[in-house]
DNA sequence: GTTGTTTTGAAATTTCTGATACAGGTTTTC
DNA sequence: GAAAACCTGTATCAGAAATTTCAAAACAAC
């Protein structure tokens, strides 16, 4: 056991320590760990009761939890994460190094941190105009939104589908192979917008899809990464995400992060109207259990 | 609206208030109140016992200071210093982004800071020990690995189904409803994994799932929020991440972070049979054209 | 299956904290 | 200078919180 210095930069932080230990804890004692360490340190700054029916676990588990970690009860073990708070508030380092990147999974932090850069780097490069636009696009009740995406990309459109199916009507997915969507495109018109999602690897039948649609006067909004999709040829507006990260496939958080924003812009936009509907949604839920 | 203004920027601290009321206070109370404003806000949180020595002052002097400024008891003083704490350790993050959030689309920027914020939350509370294991359990070829998910997070589901599908074999998708794998669950045992996804409502035919899963056998791996899906208790690992998002809806950013993550490190884990794979796959996809 | 071990929560117990009543002292006011 | 109003601390109480005990349940090993 080496010693280390008592530097105040250092931060040999509780939460550091229960990380490390996570493996050995029981069951109850993880579900305590984990409340912990998702609100730390507040969530232990409650009294036994409550922490314990947060973590959905009793008090005497919350007990040992403590002990376990060498303290010699509850009060001390408050004591110590007041302690620590204070220290790193009132230690100007601590604002500068954030993340203790130092050890642990340093795969999970760099993959992190590239994912970062892209959300920055994406958010830079959208024209506000264009967002908005499309925020307007599909917040139009007159307009029907049809979803769709590629192999992978796909999932995206059916995230997006499942919330803005709830936001509004008209909205449905479109599977990606032509076989299913050559029927429909019949009922498409200017009064349709199609939202696509494509990355590299740029995928035939998508790009399809959009031309046949755009052929028939429906507008079509377009989710890429920064090397654009061939759709966006034919699309109304485009929106670019980077798709960088340390791996063998691309990362799709840029792409998410549009779409939960775009969700977010629409549902604040039609509040009036969606409020009902997810109140309704609610409410069927609820029955059917 | 009941909440007042949520920006970051105001500071309708306590400390405020008690340091422009200073002079309404009795020669008690004005030590009670230095105190407090030379140590804010953690001479606050200690007993009201220690609070009134170190000040010099009664016990039942305290009492009445923390009356007089509104409070209903100590125990209600302290909760809202801890919530300011909060709401003062977090904010830093909002406003950590410098992106130019001054033009167009501040919605998509603040949403933007959120979503990183969230990252980081998750990236600091994952066990790497835990996120080590998941990647072990996926990497084994043994295992059978299905993935399912809720309303929403079907969705990521789906994506991380999309690329594993790639990398190894023995991966599928299980829908949600309990009819449609009922059957299947005669098949699963000791040499299935099924990775969970499940956050805030959560969803009863998931939870369902799992737990009939445990008892045949099988590991189950859950991604949930912080607040941990009740399918923590029968899960052999857990990784949360932070959910919160300016918004009506939770974003899944970070879920994805994690997923993304957990494919990238199974894909270098499994290199060796998993690139032989992938070309075989891009071979077919180019022959189809 | 059966046994031994570990984990867990309900309930009883103990400790301690926050709250209150009251009396002594201080300042204010006429 | 006396009375009133006001602070303040001591002693005490009520109640809540932490802790311990113990038996049931889950689990593992055989």
């Amino acid at each position: 056991m080496r010693r280390a210095s008592r530097n105040p930069s250092e931060q040999p932080s509780l939460a550091e320590r229960i990380r490390h230990e996570m493996d050995s804890f029981t069951p109850s004692e993880k579900r305590a760990a984990h409340l912990l360490l998702s609100h730390y340190p507040f969530a232990g700054l409650d009294t036994v009761a409550e922490f314990a029916a947060r973590a959905g676990i009793s008090a005497p588990s919350v007990l040992r939890f403590v002990t376990r970690l060498g303290f010699g009860g509850f009060p001390d073990f408050q004591k110590h994460l007041r302690e620590e708070l204070e220290a790193q508030l009132l230690s100007p380092l601590a604002k500068a190094g954030p993340t203790d990147k130092s050890q642990g999974a340093p795969a999970l932090a760099s993959f992190a941190d590239a994912v970062i850069g892209n959300l920055k780097a994406t958010v830079e490069n959208i024209a506000p105009a264009e967002f908005d636009a499309v925020v307007a696009l599909l917040s139009d009740p007159r307009q029907r939104v049809h979803l769709t995406g590629g192999r992978f990309t796909g999932a995206l459109a059916r995230y997006a589908e499942s919330h803005l199916r709830i936001v509004r009507s008209h909205v449905d997915f479109i599977e990606g192979q032509p076989a299913l969507w050559r029927d429909r495109m019949i009922e498409i018109g200017r009064r349709d917008v199609i939202v696509a999602f494509d990355i590299r690897r740029y995928q035939e039948d998508v790009i399809a899809l959009c031309e046949t649609a755009t052929k028939q006067g429906a507008t079509v909004v377009l989710l890429t990464d920064p090397w654009l999709s061939p759709i966006a040829r034919v699309a109304r507006h485009v929106l670019p995400a980077h798709v960088a990260a340390p791996s063998n496939w691309d990362s799709s958080a840029g792409l998410l992060l549009l779409t939960e924003a775009l969700v977010a812009a629409v549902t604040k936009r039609l509040w009036d109207t969606a409020k009902p509907r997810m109140e309704a949604v609610e409410r069927l839920r609820s029955e059917r259990t």
